[in-house]
RNA sequence: GCCCGGAUGGCGGAACUGGUAGACGCGCCGGACUCAAAAUCCGGUGGUGGUGACACCGUGUGGGUUCGAUUCCCUCUCCGGGCACCA
């Protein structure tokens, strides 16, 4: 065995044991207990970051571990390749989006070899091969049949110089990010996916995943938005309302009925309200700017027309919604109060969205913070109709209390009344006049799939002429993206290729044109994990393998994808589940997110011009002269650059560490071994080149401990009974250690107490004498304990230490090793002894000592007896095996 | 505003079911080896007082429950994340 750890030969070697052997390709094995452990695919972007690595890492170590421990385990890999990055990239280099996303994977793929994970490959998959989109396009078909997917028109951001739709994060502040013009709003008709069919299953079950974090849960139910309350109505009859061209439905009201302009037309305005028991508070209502009737309203009264622009255009960051100030303005319409008929003016409120509920609120300033603000503002009568035991009411100032669930009062037939009893009386009373019913309103929004991009799944359908829009017939899937084209900025390449555009008709035979859209790329990844069990089925979309391989067991990824990416997922499944392809509705029975990694950054600030941010890979950080203040110097220039704390590794702020000069410098075990021991898988990381020496030092010294242990030659058996107190504790923490860290990788997912319970192990073993043969054994066991426990981690080189330590057959194919519960006993245990529950001595006890013997021995030590000195004692709790408590 | 986390040495973190606070690692200090440095090895390292044995203080704040609280309950402060004029 060589003395010095050499991380690229070890390495290497263990990888193409693995390779040649195909250790990672999975069988379908219905005898077997399988794991299905997937991490979250890649973005083929060029290269690997750190969060690759500890994503990739947590889930090979889980792989690793319950391979050992007898599972049928899949791990597989696949890419996702479709995506606006490639677009740029193509744009800026002007290469084909294929060509740089191919070369980018062949890359990635290396890099991830080199890592040393124990990935299938024989089921790669790339979301860029028609191969596997043609399923995406198989099933939007299914979804059409269905009515799952329609369409209809939405608002995306055209850029006027570009004459191009950007995405939302390409619009900067109002404008396009590349041209800098002024985006406009542009009504296309796209098409959309109705998961708000399924929001009801999707929030329900929510509750139920236990194998999910509570946050991630809290965000998606947050994120579905359920309210429960009532949509009422409240009547009106308008002059000269044309209720068919302003799009209102008519009816819904007593007396409602057809009216041409310049009638007097019957109507009724929704609302939704979850406070119905505020019902009788109402001074007035608000309409969104785009509400119907105050498109009608703004027809002769240009004030309120201008006002209705100024709302529609709104503040140009989301954020600043919430805080602008509320504005209004009244329509001159007014309508019945639904159960007191009196008049309720309308007005067009800034606050008010059109996007959820009607579009229209009840306003109760009494009892709603906007409504009373609004109220304040524009002087509205102030109602108080709900009265809350202790609270005075008073209409200068707000109170949140005021919001308060409570007793009716100024309600009329309703006073009295608690909140549920009044909402129940109120949507009876509501629900006889026609005039409201319970309903339950949804934050989510049906999904809006079309995108106006090049590098993406066709969406399949045709343009005729005649026909309309016509599906594209199954047998001709699938609509193959051409791969040559390359993006000039100028809008969809798409909509230039001629070879691609023409296409007869398949219902009239006439000549048509195809859709040019393509999908969001979030169809794509909402049924991979799917695919793998059957990537090489090019016959239908899923097989009954995919019985065998799913649910994933282990799905691993991090906290962005919280909500779109699994809650798309978990509706894709749900549609596959209806079509009769999936017996289960869940794709994921148990989700990891890890944190983040973070890192240093650098930068400098020129009095004028931009922030300069430099890697600190670049940067020296050393203590100046008083060791007081860290200095941190380019070292390009000498020059001081300043720090700006510790955050999230990006490219923004070019703090980014390279896995692959890590991997390079020390070895993917190193990598490895510090992305878990740093910091618990689910918590931000601190990148620290000092704790990547910690963990390459430990690796050189477990080296070391088996070097120098093999140098003394073949150790004797292990005889058990023939051990002596020292060897027998040295046996002990053996398998302590074996037992903490099964229970650490198994249960609880703290890599890093794992690998600090090996730690200690090897430091025991460092003092552990080697003079008698037991002691060698002893030795041996302790060794093998810490290369099988720590090789999900560091699998090269105990790979390559297995054998140094005497075994012909592989490490790879060996099983976890059992815990020898004999050499967990002990004779004699440390208890304390508190005083008044202070620590006051420590004790070396038998094990099976009883309470009497305990409690004895505590009292007669003489530093217990010193701090009960002559008080009288009034109690004594005695925890067998751990402690006894004395109270004087 | 609502919802979910979090706060422990100089730093990353440990203490799992209420029972020895600070495991393990980094950094730092001292020593060995070396002409020297690096690497490696050995020892020390929460604060205060004491030559010392030891004592006192100490897990964001204030309170509570308990023989005993980093852990449970209440209050507040700060930090991170999600949602947000959501009616």
């Amino acid at each position: 065995m060589q003395e010095r750890y050499e991380p690229a030969a070890v390495e290497a070697q263990a990888q193409q044991y693995w390779d040649q052997q195909r250790c990672f390709e999975a069988k379908e094995d219905s005898g077997r207990d399988k794991y299905y452990c997937l991490s979250m695919f890649p973005y083929p972007s060029g290269r690997l970051h750190m969060g690759h690595v500890r994503n990739y890492t947590i889930g090979d170590v889980l792989t690793r571990f319950m391979r050992m421990n007898g599972r049928n385990v899949l791990q597989p890999m696949g890419w996702d390749a479709f995506g606006l990055p490639a677009e740029n990239a193509a744009m800026a280099n002007g290469v084909p989006p294929a060509k740089w996303t191919f070369d980018n994977i062949a890359y990635m793929k290396a890099q991830l070899k080199s890592l040393g994970f124990a990935l299938d490959w024989s089921r790669e998959l790339t979301t860029c091969r028609p191969e596997y989109y043609r399923w995406n396009q198989w099933l939007f078909l299914r979804m059409l049949e269905m009515g799952i997917a329609y369409q209809k028109t939405g608002v995306v951001n055209w850029d006027p110089v570009d004459k191009t739709v950007l995405a939302n994060e390409q619009v900067i502040d109002g404008r396009g990010w590349r041209t800098n013009a002024l985006v406009e709003k542009r009504e296309i008709p796209m098409y959309y996916l109705k998961i708000t069919d399924y929001a009801e299953d999707l929030l329900e079950t929510l509750s139920h995943m236990q194998g999910w974090p509570e946050r991630v849960r809290a965000m998606q139910a947050n994120w579905i938005g359920k309210s429960v309350g009532v949509r009422l109505g409240f009547p009106y009859e308008i002059e000269g309302l044309d209720i068919a061209g302003l799009g209102l439905a008519a009816g819904g009201g007593p007396g409602s009925g057809a009216a041409g302009p310049d009638a007097i037309a019957k109507g009724v305005l929704h609302a939704f309200t979850t406070r119905v028991d505020t019902l009788m508070g109402v001074t007035f209502c608000a309409v969104a700017a785009e509400h119907p009737l105050a498109t009608h309203a703004a027809r002769d009264n240009p004030k309120l027309a201008a006002f209705i622009e100024e709302c529609k255009r709104g503040p140009a960051v989301e954020a600043e919604q919430a805080t602008q100030e509320k504005k209004g303005m009244p329509t001159g319409l007014v309508v019945r109060h639904p159960l007191s008929h009196e008049a309720v003016p309308v007005w067009v409120g800034n606050y008010v969205l059109m996007s959820y509920g009607e579009g229209a609120v009840m306003g109760v300033p009494a009892h709603d913070e906007r409504d009373f603000e609004f109220a304040k503002k524009y002087h509205l009568p102030i109602k108080p109709v709900i009265e809350v035991p202790g609270r005075e009411y008073s209409t200068h100032a707000w109170s949140p209390r005021y919001a308060d669930h409570g007793r009716c009062v100024n309600s009329g037939v309703y006073d009295g009344l608690e909140f549920q009893a009044a909402v129940d009386a109120i949507a009876a009373d509501l629900g006889a006049l026609g005039l409201g019913e319970k309903q339950t309103t949804w934050r989510l929004r049906d999904w809006g799939i079309s995108r106006q991009r090049y590098w993406g799944c066709p969406i399949p359908v045709i343009h005729c002429a005649t026909c309309g829009t016509v599906p594209v017939p199954e047998e001709q899937l699938p609509v193959v993206l051409p791969v040559n084209l390359v993006p000039d900025g100028s809008g969809n390449p798409l909509l230039k290729d001629a070879a691609f555009l023409a296409v007869p008709c398949p219902r009239c035979g006439a000549a048509a044109r195809r859709e040019t859209d393509t999908m969001d790329t979030f169809v794509d990844s909402s049924w991979y994990f799917l695919r793998f069990a059957c990537a090489d089925n090019n016959r239908s979309m899923l097989d009954s393998r995919v019985q065998y391989w799913l649910p994933v067991d282990q799905y691993i990824g991090g906290i962005e994808h919280a909500i779109l990416h699994l809650l798309y997922s978990r509706f894709w499944t749900r549609v596959l589940h209806e079509l009769g392809a999936l017996k289960f509705k869940e794709p994921f029975a148990n989700l990891f997110t890890q944190g983040m990694v973070l890192n240093e950054v650098f930068f400098r600030k020129p009095d004028a011009g931009r922030v300069e941010y430099f890697n600190p890979a670049d940067v020296e950080v050393t203590l100046d002269a008083t060791a007081q203040r860290r200095v941190a110097v380019l070292r390009a220039d000498g020059l001081e650059v300043e720090s700006g704390g510790i955050v999230t590794m990006s490219k923004s702020k070019n703090n980014g560490v390279d896995p692959q000069a890590l991997v390079d410098e020390f070895g993917a075990d190193t990598a490895r071994l510090f992305t878990m021991f740093a910091a618990p898988p689910e918590q931000t990381l601190e990148w620290s080149d000092e704790g990547v020496q910690g963990a390459y030092r430990f690796i050189k010294r477990l080296w070391k401990a088996v070097h120098e242990h093999v140098m003394r030659g073949a150790p004797a058996p292990l005889d058990k009974s023939a051990l002596n107190e020292s060897q027998r504790a040295m046996r002990r923490q053996s398998h302590q250690t074996l037992a903490k860290i099964t229970d650490d990788i198994g249960r609880r997912r703290t890599f890093n107490t794992a690998i600090a319970a090996a730690m200690e192990l090897l430091n025991a073993l460092a003092k552990f004498p080697q003079a008698q043969p037991q002691d060698r054994s002893v030795t041996q066991e302790a060794l093998e304990i810490a290369v099988l426990g720590l090789s999900p981690i560091i699998p090269h080189v105990t790979h390559a230490l297995w054998h140094h330590l005497g075994h012909a057959t592989a490490l790879i194919d060996e099983p976890w090793p059992p815990v020898d519960a004999e050499a967990l006993q002990t004779s004699t245990v440390e208890i304390v002894v508190q005083v008044n529950g202070k620590l006051r001595a420590r004790l070396s006890v038998a094990a099976d000592a009883d309470e009497g013997t305990l409690r004895a021995a505590a009292l007669a030590d003489p530093n217990v007896q010193k701090f009960v000195g002559a008080n009288p004692v009034r109690k004594v709790i005695v925890v067998r095996g751990k402690l006894v408590s004395i109270v004087v």
